[in-house]
DNA sequence: ATCAGTGTTCATTTTAAATTGAACTCCGAT
DNA sequence: ATCGGAGTTCAATTTAAAATGAACACTGAT
């Protein structure tokens, strides 16, 4: 008879496996992403043997559509690789457990998209400025250059400091 | 005539205006911080005078509730203070405009604590291991055991990482 | 002490995001 | 070709977070 018990067709997960998984929970939360994603990343992270999909269902508990999306994102996002060479036609999955890597990954994937997007619309703002300049805007204007100088630095600022970030959480 | 026009009590912002506080909202929901903080404080800073919280309800179109508490949040950020020696009972508000100081305040406010409170539970997950080492565990023990040191490591960076953030930021 | 103008609080409503689950697709084995 | 198991998709549902707005509290002027 197992300590932790097992329910029909799906066992539960043991007390420090749970504490494990409840704290990769809180640690997505706090990077904006969907807590499932904590919650299928951290058993994989706390055991030993890759797991099947299945595997994650029953012992997560959570539904076969938000394992496959978690899986999906996790691979993007380069946290999660498929094991090669297993036998059966079943997937099993595995962490990928470098700090650098899954830092990377979420630079990659979650910060320079934004990032990027950011940069577009303040060219836009800038452009804006200079029509007005063009107009013959004189009191707001000057200001309004001044203010969409700063945000230029800003973003540049913010391009310059993931290099440095991934430097220094990695390795 | 105005160029943008009014509505009966609130003028509605202009075409530059808008651009911005958008924006600030794309930035600050980048940060997981609610929408109504990026158009408060996107408004105050492209606005060359203080606004008070009216001023900010009307022309954001916004409920007093919730300027009130954004305001609230951002000053627990340090992102905008009440202007000084301004007559009447009113009080403006100003943008605080030096990144260093918002990365500065977000930083102590928003990722510390989470910080701080993963480093208790992984403590907590250090001693259940002990505890499972003293029971007598074997197999997947001593797997834990490295798993958890590796949270160690990844938490020891995070720490060290967030002054080399501020350092490359400020200034 | 009362009143009017400011700002806050918080129960309710709204909105956005994540999860579900049933239908579907895609193999691979027979 | 058909069947069965594995994984995916996506409309509908659930959940969590933010916005609302009406009641409340504070403050200073009279």
């Amino acid at each position: 008879m197992s300590k932790e018990g097992e329910i029909s067709g799906g066992q539960v997960l043991g007390d420090f496996e749970g504490k494990v998984v409840s704290f990769f929970c809180d640690g997505v939360k706090m990077l904006g992403l969907p807590r499932s994603l904590g919650e299928i990343y951290g058993l994989l992270f706390i055991t030993p043997e890759p797991l099947s999909l299945d595997d994650l269902v029953s012992q997560l508990g959570i539904s076969k559509g938000s394992v496959s999306q978690g899986l999906r994102m996790l691979k993007n996002l380069g946290a999660v690789r498929d094991v090669e060479g297993i036998e059966g036609r079943r997937t099993y999955y595995e962490p990928d457990v470098e700090l650098k890597q899954l830092v990377g990954g979420f630079i990659q994937e979650q910060v320079r998209p934004h990032l990027h997007s950011g940069e577009s619309k303040l060219q836009n703002l800038e452009k804006m400025v200079v029509e007005m300049e063009k107009a013959g805007g004189e009191e707001p204007v000057s200001f309004y250059r001044n203010r969409v100088e700063r945000l230029g630095r800003w973003s540049t600022r913010a391009r310059f400091v993931l290099p440095v970030l991934q430097k220094f959480l990695g390795r």
